[in-house]
RNA sequence: GCCGAUGUAGCUCAGCUGGUAGAGCAACUGAUUCGUAAUCAGUAGGUCAGCGGUUCAAAUCCGCUCAUCGGCUCCA
């Protein structure tokens, strides 16, 4: 057998009948020997279909799952990998993602070897590639300091200036466990007892004196390794699990060359610019205050103005879908968290009780419970559903002291909430327009994009859950019937619903290409049972009905957040707190117009702001533009002799006069239209 | 809650090994009246996050608390 040639294809479609055992290297040299000193690793696909696994891989394994594609066979090998059957071969080069990601990988194994050479105590946890870099977690009585980082960047530039090989190696899982055992690798230890199975050999890799049990691919050797930053360290729990010991991960991150680093840096420097809690203070727009505690809001003029826009677009557009606007206390008697069940299940979550003459009541953390008791006041008929109840409710959850985070994460904060109480055949085209209603949501604030996942239970984990399995099954069934028939593409994640019920999240895509967590459609089988809540069918019977819970902007403090980052505070027409801003050339001669002019401005309904000050004309445009305001129009003897402004635009700069009657219209027609654009 | 870092004027920050706080911008006052991103000068402004300790002396050293930042965890 060992004669027979293998087949290679090649991604032009060109085959090559190679011997068994020849490496993607190899090949590269036979094509070219520049092509071989610039790939980096390899991308294999069986050419016959897969029969079997390859190996033990486990889907948890997150370093095998990141090469991905067990399915087909396809996976990513060192250049040095033998090929031993015929295969699809895709030579990767530096360009490309996957390439990136090996090189994050050997770049964690890279500052592995340093820290261990600087402080061999030290035990290995695992070291993956992120999206952002890599890390390792690491174990050590003393934490890294500021010092150390920089000795172990230092000594990763001695270890890829030593350019040394990587090399697989594989052994018995016994060999490796007892080797690891003995020197107290215990993380190592666990991480070979849950990837391989008694029997299998397992796979190490080498640079110089560094071993660590690794699944690879790795780079050809520690000098491709060329630009990289250990970034900063912070503390992991060993398997996630804050009951377990922490570990140290140390962050670092890597790509091919320093202008990549440097982009990636420049990247993360107009996230910060971007950051919503810089451009809060610099806009005044919101504070958080020390003297009234961690996670509360408090919603400054401008900010306050902005949120009243959001506000009235949101009720205005649930009247408008058949929603009813109803109000509900901020504080119940702790009985009805019981009845609810929140009690139980939210009560961590909870603020804890207030003890008052006549009971103990607790701050809502949601207003379900509430919108179910205008529901059970007053009997219903089956003609009266669909109820829709919708509330900017005030809710207030404890989150643990290290969690909070600017507006995405708080402790009080208002939810776009809404229920909806129907009968069973009513709930698809329930969740249909929910889901509707959330894309109109997105668009409407500027956002093209979204994700959508779909989290269910977790069947090995029922206690966790209230509700039978029937109800799950036909809860999540109704979920994925609406998302198939509206073909929107989504992911499945088990284990993440509510206790209560299933969801859809809806996770929009800013303008950076970021990810956040905001609409939530959410089914709910719980509250109607505990409620016992009822409506008089046709047939005079009484049923019971189903509840969705619905939230679009998921909180107005978040949603505001991320709107924020979203424009980097230059917020469209619509939006802006001031729309426009008013620049007298004099504030002595054209102090007077400027006045009427604003007065006129104000009469179409914009949000102005003249500034009086006795400064030259530059330092107030100045202020105007680092306020990020849309329109500032300067005025001197010209327009004030022809009723006319001069416009400059955000973004845009001067556009010359105007009159100034056309440009309220401009101005009035922007808002009008809501666009993003000026 | 946990690990690490940080907290000085409204904002951004300086203040070495302890000797009793400083700049720029903003504010205020005055001068300037200006054609598209910072006019000039002056004035005022600080329990150095809070509490306690060490010391003749603490922004500085130590302890605790609070808050913030980066993570872990959790979620809207």
């Amino acid at each position: 057998m060992s004669e027979q040639q293998i087949k290679i294809q090649l991604p032009d479609g060109s085959i090559r009948e190679v011997a068994p055992g020849t490496t993607p290297y190899d090949i590269a040299m036979s094509i070219s020997p520049r092509l071989a000193a610039a790939v980096v690793v390899a991308r294999i696909k069986p050419l016959t279909p897969v029969t079997a696994t390859t190996d033990a891989g486990e889907e948890e394994n997150s370093e095998a799952a990141m090469y991905g594609g067990q399915e087909t066979g396809e996976r990513v090998v060192d250049l040095s990998a033998p090929l031993t059957e015929d295969v699809a071969l895709e030579l990767l080069k530096e360009s490309d993602e996957a390439a990136l990601k090996v090189v994050r990988h050997s770049a964690a194994h890279v500052m592995a070897t340093a820290i261990l050479e600087l402080f061999p105590e030290t035990k290995l946890g695992h070291g993956p590639a992120t999206d952002q870099g890599f890390f390792y977690d690491v174990y050590r009585e003393t934490p890294f300091s500021e010092t150390d980082l920089a000795a172990i960047e230092a000594k990763m530039a001695e270890v890829v200036a030593r350019d040394e090989k990587f090399v697989r190696e594989e052994e018995s899982r016994e060999k490796g466990l007892s080797d690891y055992s003995a020197q107290g690798e215990f993380m190592k230890v666990h991480f070979i007892e849950r990837f391989t199975k008694p029997g299998d050999e397992i796979s190490l890799y080498k640079n110089g004196g560094f071993t660590d049990f690794c699944r690879g691919p790795h780079v050809p050797s520690t000098g491709r390794v060329k630009a990289f930053k250990v970034t900063s360290v912070a503390g992991a729990y060993w398997l996630g699990d804050e009951k377990n010991q922490q570990l140290q991960r140390v962050y670092g991150t890597a790509f091919f060359n320093a202008k990549d680093l440097d982009a990636h840096f420049k990247r993360l420097e107009e996230i910060k610019a971007r950051d919503h809690r810089v451009l809060g203070k610099q806009l005044d727009l919101f504070s958080i205050q020390e003297v009234a505690g961690a996670g509360l809001i408090f919603w400054h003029p401008k900010g306050g103005l902005i949120r009243k826009t959001m506000e009235d677009w949101m009720r205005d557009e649930c009247i408008r879908r058949g929603y009813e606007m109803v109000y509900t206390p901020h504080i119940m008697r702790r009985e009805l968290w019981k009845i609810s069940g929140h009690e139980g299940f939210y009560g961590q979550n909870m603020y804890p009780p207030m003890e008052l003459d006549d009971a103990e009541y607790r701050l809502k953390p949601m207003n379900c419970p509430g919108h179910i008791l205008i529901y059970k006041n007053s009997p219903k008929s089956y003609r009266d559903l669909p109820q829709r109840y919708a509330e900017l409710g005030n809710v207030y959850r404890y989150e643990r002291s290290g969690t909070m985070h600017g507006l995405l994460r708080v402790r009080g904060f208002t939810q776009d909430d809404a229920h909806i109480f129907c009968m069973p055949e009513q709930i698809e085209s329930e969740i249909a327009a929910c889901v509707e209603f959330a894309d109109e949501v997105l668009k409407a604030f500027g956002f093209a994009e979204f994700k959508v996942e779909l989290s269910t239970w977790d069947p090995k984990d029922q206690k966790s859950y209230v509700g039978s399995p029937e109800h799950w099954e036909t809860a999540v069934g109704s979920l994925k019937k609406v998302l198939d028939a509206k073909g929107i593409p989504y992911r499945e994640i088990p284990g993440e619903a509510a206790f209560y019920g299933p969801k859809i999240d809806i996770k929009l895509v800013d303008v950076l290409g970021r990810l956040w967590q905001l609409s939530t459609v959410q089914f709910d089988f719980n509250l109607p049972q505990r409620f016992e809540l009822e409506y008089t069918g046709e047939d005079g019977e009484k049923h019971r009905p189903v509840m969705v819970h619905r939230a679009l902007f998921g909180s107005v403090e978040r949603f505001f957040g991320v709107l924020i980052e979203h424009y980097a505070g230059a917020f469209p027409m619509w939006l802006a707190p001031v729309q426009v801003g008013l620049v007298p050339i004099s504030s002595d001669k054209h102090l007077d117009y400027a006045r009427a002019v604003k007065a006129k401005l104000e009469a179409a309904g914009l949000r102005v702001e003249l500034d009086e000050r006795n400064d030259p004309m530059k330092a107030k445009i100045r202020d105007f533009a680092v306020q990020k305001i849309p329109f500032v129009l300067i005025m001197g003897d010209k327009e004030a002799a022809s009723e006319a402004v001069s416009v400059r635009t955000r973004g845009k700069g001067d556009e010359g006069s105007v009159a100034l009657t056309a440009f309220v219209e401009r101005a009035k027609a922007l808002v009008a239209s809501r666009g993003v654009g000026l």
